[in-house]
DNA sequence: AATGAATGAGTCTTCATTCAT
DNA sequence: GATGAATGAAGACTCATTCAT
């Protein structure tokens, strides 16, 4: 799985040849039959086991229950440290998950499925710093959310997937996940304007 | 061109046939190859032509030369509100860009190329607001940028591609690009906590 | 019909084009089927006319009344001149009559139809010359009439068509055609001991 | 191999099909690429094998060290009744050799490879006969070489290859394999005239 | 458990030929 | 006479999957 799972990222699913990884692998074509029903279905298992580990990861904390704005940016901070750190330590996970390399439909759809619990997870968090009259009412907590996982999504992909194509680096690059974790949690609460204190 | 568009972008690159397109095209396979090189090179067409249309859309404003923190937001709500209305007139080619869906390396070497481009633009716009002082010091513009780009991405993808699987809709789903423009802008210059005045 | 045969002869038959021929020809497509019929029946028509002119060249002399066997190879040297002069000055034609690059089996009859006739010329003056007691009767005029067609074919294809591939030059390649009619025709009449005299 | 050999040289190379050569042999289509990587390499490996096989046949003997012309005929005699059995035995490989049925660039260098290192085995032994003086010095060796082999491509051609078309069936038709050898070696030495006591 | 040879459906691409203008 | 866009049959090659051993 560890295989696959890099061969479909460096290479995409489809130009992932099931040749390719049992060559890799050491064993005869055959015997990848033998653990896994078919090309699509390790793939799945790869996402099925990461989500998992995903959402360990990210379900840990950040559930206050008072506190003020500190309190808040702080514990968004520790957070995405926690995810950021997951993230460089399965980057090819990572990059299955958000780049999603041209898998056939039904892995796209745990791809989105997993995603989407990400999500809802902000949601939630979201929903309670509301009430908890923490954050101000203006906007709902679903689009909050959406902004929130766009943000962490786009930020991963451009800290660790940007290298290699011609594209630019996105000035994310050579941070470090403390820092960016700082980064885009003052960016999360403040926005472009920041604190205005 | 069109037709080939829409069915890389519901059915993925690989799984279009050529055979498909002509079939909805009403034309005979060899057809195609009068007009175009090869599979591969009708997806280069494809985003080539994107690519122009969507840079004028976001070249044309947000160049101020001064002003007030609310001169910002609004002229980022416009320019903001022009490309989600593109988005929504374009919906294939976005997806094309922003989903990426298994394409060969050229293509998606020029996908991100283009997603590379107009971030530049945006790291540009926020540099001069860094020396006109309307934005503080305190982050790097390409990190900025970079945070920007990633929030349009995100939104862009959850209020138009959200719908059909099974995951959630993200709460953006009915909104108009004028609400979603001034909601992100909102975001982008404040952050969740909102304007504190 | 020049370029076509050019392109026959250098790339082979199935690997010319049409469209390569009408390309350097600097006609559309379509008014290649307005003067031939198909594209095999141009290489039919080259090779008929082709035919033509080589047997006029052969079929001019030698059919000798009597004389010495010096007559004979005097004889036989201007004929293989000719016909070496002919090759020189037409060695495309002679390429494809020779080398068969692969046409398809009509043409392939017409080539060897082209060749058998030619060698009938030969079996003819041999057959005369066995009448006429010029040469000795211990073998068929058939089979040295074969002897002496491979010996021009072998020849000619070594003199004008080695260059090229890595293949070796044969020794035949710097000769002049002259040099090689008189070399040819002693071969022909005393073979490799040379005359005993 | 031995299934392609004899398609490539009924059919020509381009009209045969790899289904066709799949079909003789009774396995499918995918079995082909498991033991060839193409339809030219099968052709290459065929001429390779057959390189190897004719050069033997006619490496071994033929040098002798000294003797007198009839020595050499008798000599030359044995190799051509050789490599005329061999001939024999191996028609397909001799005619995918001789005919060159319109193979590819690759192929087809490597068939003129194959026939010029056959040449370069007659240049050295008349190089060699004429230091031991058993031939005259008139002529250089690689242009007799060049002589020699002319009449023996011509002769097989003409023996093997000749039914069918139309053609001419050249006389050489139903001679047994010794009597070619001997007729071919009495005009390699003493022409058409023949031996003159 | 493991092998690797065998399978064959699937697809892109080529190119001779046609035909409306 | 000439054009060149359109046709579509044909064929090489790929690769996920099977299966006898």
């Amino acid at each position: 799985m560890q295989i696959a799972l890099k061969q479909f990222v460096d290479a995409g699913y489809h130009a992932t040849k099931v040749s390719d990884i049992v060559a890799e692998a050491g064993v005869a074509q055959g015997t990848f039959y033998w653990y896994f029903k078919s090309k699509e279905s390790i793939a799945l298992q790869i996402i099925e086991q990461g989500r998992q580990q995903l959402l360990e990861v990210i379900g840990v904390g950040y559930r206050t229950h008072s506190g003020t704005a500190d309190d808040m940016v702080q514990a968004s901070e520790k957070l995405l440290y926690r995810l950021f750190q997951f993230a460089e330590q399965h980057t090819h996970l990572m990059r299955m998950l958000l780049d999603g390399t041209g898998f056939s439909e039904a892995v796209r759809e745990q791809i989105m499925l997993t995603r989407s619990q990400m999500e809802q997870g902000f949601v939630q968090n979201i929903q309670r710093a509301i009430e908890l009259e923490m954050l101000p009412v203006h906007t709902e907590a679903s689009v909050r959310a959406a902004f929130l996982m766009s943000l962490i999504e786009g930020v991963i992909v451009r800290w660790l997937f940007s290298s290699g194509t011609s594209a630019s680096s996105s000035g994310l690059v050579n941070h470090t996940a403390e820092q960016l974790a700082k980064e885009t949690a003052r960016f999360e609460f403040y926005g472009l304007l920041g604190r205005t204190d």
